[in-house]
RNA sequence: UGGGCUAUCGCCAAGCGGUAAGGCACAGGACUUUGACUCCUGCAUUCGCUGGUUCGAAUCCAGCUAGCCCAGCCA
């Protein structure tokens, strides 16, 4: 890493913009509608802003984009600061909203209006789109596009105050009809709308327009670089048109890069919002899911995040990155901060046949072996012990080095055993396995130099805690899509598994982590929300990579 | 079929006229108190295609092809 290291497009912009002197300065924003729960995508841009704003020694802001109160909800300004502070995006004390410069809109609209730059239209939404024109013939000219400053003054100024009902008029910039650009059509830039604003209240009945309200927006608060993202890579020009005629002195620069997307992971918010509204999931923040709040839920840190979007970079090309990605980077983030625990999932009844009745004794155990400040435990240790069914196989398969009859393994921090058989229900179910152990292997070496391949995990019978766990897979089933053809939706059937599992005592005060590493179980998060009587329920945050897979069964 | 944008390994992604970085995934091996982790090793004679310019092209030019976006009084 000694080279210099390289920039993405968007950085490389911005040293030339501050080597020319087109700034001095760097100023980001996010600017989020509050109409619904962030994502992994808007994370993307949360940390882009906030990194380029870090890097540079400048600003970075948060600010609501909200122009449109049919959409909007103070719940969901709420999730927002909430999701946008987890991540670790500072705004500092420049929040703001957009509808705190709806006057300052208001008097840029009258200024185009005097300029001759806008006028007010009587046509319908229908009429609007039919002078328009398609994508490969022009449109025509607004019959209203005639009327005098004055006359457009009086008229804007009535639509002000509440003479027109909703879609009666509204304010269109003049550019170019003929324009190859759609945008540049002599796009709306407000409209009436009688509908209370969730932050300024009946003050207006009149709101302007996105491509008219966000330059004016980023105009006003200094920012430099509005990153935004490739489909509105048209609306550029429309975007430099209006601060242009409305004269700012330092005008931003609006910058487009390429959405992320996972792969076979629903990330819309359309298709969110259905799972949800559909009861599919139970709700925005669903485990399952890839909000912001899910994420959170299941146990993903910001590091891991922040990890995974640096990862990814940013450029122009569309692309969508593999889940296995984020993976990587919240086991990279959590294997050395989490304690190395063990929990049965699957459990079966160990017996160690020589094991002394009626005894037990407590073994200590690091809680992570790579790093010594997590600490150690004691683990209570006895004849009767869970392990997971998988760690015994009757006939073992080539290359299997678990419980099999006549085989010596290690029971994790505890002691060599040695297997000598098992017991079956009638139906031919294994419900017990037989060992005898080595009393001099304690702590899990052999003084004698013995060594043994397998390592298993085990839970002591009498004291193990039972507890909730819940194992994710991704929601969306491999090669196939969101929805199918006739529009079902296209759920993997075993995105979720619920099963009651056994801990070790330890686990008994979960409240004391916010996540553990089950040995070859994965990562787990604590989840207090569906819990009954204050029990936690363990979240499966990840799996762990395996490279031994049991055979499947047969029949 | 108007306009805008994109195209480099299975997935991200550097590269900006001097002879293909890196990460994820994958495969082999070593190590291991779990087969994880860690550590080695391998993984694009080739940059959507075709021509051209040049001593030299992923990089410049021309032409094609494919994909994404735009006809909200949404953002």
């Amino acid at each position: 890493m000694s080279e210099a290291e390289s920039r993405n497009f968007i950085e490389q912009i911005i040293d030339k913009d501050l080597a020319e002197g087109v700034y001095d300065t760097v100023h980001t924003r996010f600017p989020p509608e509050p109409n619904g729960y962030l994502h992994i995508g808007h994370a993307k841009s949360i940390l882009l802003n906030y990194g380029l704003a870090q890097k540079y020694g400048g600003k970075f802001n948060v600010r609501f984009d909200d122009t449109n109160p049919t959409k909007e909800k103070e719940e969901f300004v709420e999730s927002i600061k909430a999701d946008v502070a987890w991540l670790g995006a500072d705004w500092e004390d420049r929040l703001f909203f957009a509808s705190d410069y709806f006057d300052e809109m208001y008097e840029g609209a009258v200024r185009l209006i005097q300029k001759g730059k806008a006028y007010v239209s009587d046509l319908s939404a229908d009429e609007i789109r039919e002078y328009r024109g398609t994508l490969t013939e022009a449109g025509k000219e607004d019959p209203y596009a005639g009327r005098s400053v004055e006359e457009n003054l009086k008229l804007f100024e009535e639509m002000k105050d509440g003479k027109y009902a909703d879609g009666e008029k509204v304010l269109r910039a003049r550019i170019d009809m003929a324009s190859p650009n759609m945008n540049m059509r002599d796009p709306v830039i407000y409209r009436v709308a009688h509908i209370p604003h969730h932050n300024t209240g009946d003050k207006w009945c009149i709101y302007p327009m996105y491509d008219f309200a966000h330059p004016i927006e980023d105009a006003i608060e200094g920012i430099t670089h509005s990153i935004c993202t490739l489909e509105f890579e048209d609306h550029r020009p429309l975007y430099d048109w209006v601060v242009q005629e409305l004269e700012y002195p330092h005008p931003p620069k609006q910058i487009e890069f390429a959405k992320m997307y996972l792969t076979n992971v629903v990330t819309g918010k359309r298709y969110i919002k259905r799972l949800v509204e559909e009861g599919i999931v139970d709700g925005w923040d669903d485990p399952r899911l890839v909000s912001i709040a899910a994420l959170k839920r299941r146990g993903f840190t910001p590091e891991s995040i922040r990890m995974f979007v640096e990862l990814c970079g940013v450029s122009k090309a569309n692309s969508s990155a593999d889940y296995a990605m984020l993976e990587y980077c919240i086991r990279e983030d959590l294997k050395l901060k989490r304690p190395r625990m063990m929990a049965v999932l699957d459990p079966v009844k160990l017996i160690i046949d020589n094991y002394p009745e009626g005894e037990s004794e407590f073994l200590e155990a690091p809680n992570n072996l790579e790093n010594e400040a997590l600490g150690s435990r004691r683990i209570p240790f006895g004849r009767e012990l869970y392990i997971e069914r998988e760690d015994f196989l009757e006939e073992p398969p080539k290359k299997y080095f678990r419980m099999f009859p006549g085989n010596e393994v290690r029971l994790m921090n505890a002691y060599f055993v040695k297997c000598t058989g098992c017991v079956k229900d009638e139906n031919g179910v294994i419900t017990e396995v037989h060992c005898t152990y080595d009393p001099a292997s304690k702590g899990g070496n052999s003084p004698d130099g013995r060594k043994v391949k397998g390592t298993i995990h085990w839970v002591p019978a009498k004291e193990a805690v039972k507890a909730t766990v819940r194992l994710y897979e991704n929601i969306i089933d491999e090669e196939s899509g969101v929805y199918n053809e006739d529009g079902s939706l296209n759920l993997n059937p075993n995105s979720l598994s619920i099963r009651e599992a056994y801990l070790e005592p330890a686990l008994a005060d979960a409240k004391a982590y916010e996540s553990f590493q089950f040995v070859r179980n994965g990562f787990f998060c604590v989840d207090y929300k569906d819990s009954k009587e204050g029990a936690p329920v363990f979240n499966r945050i990840v799996s762990l990579k395996s490279s031994f897979v049991l055979p499947k069964k047969e029949d």
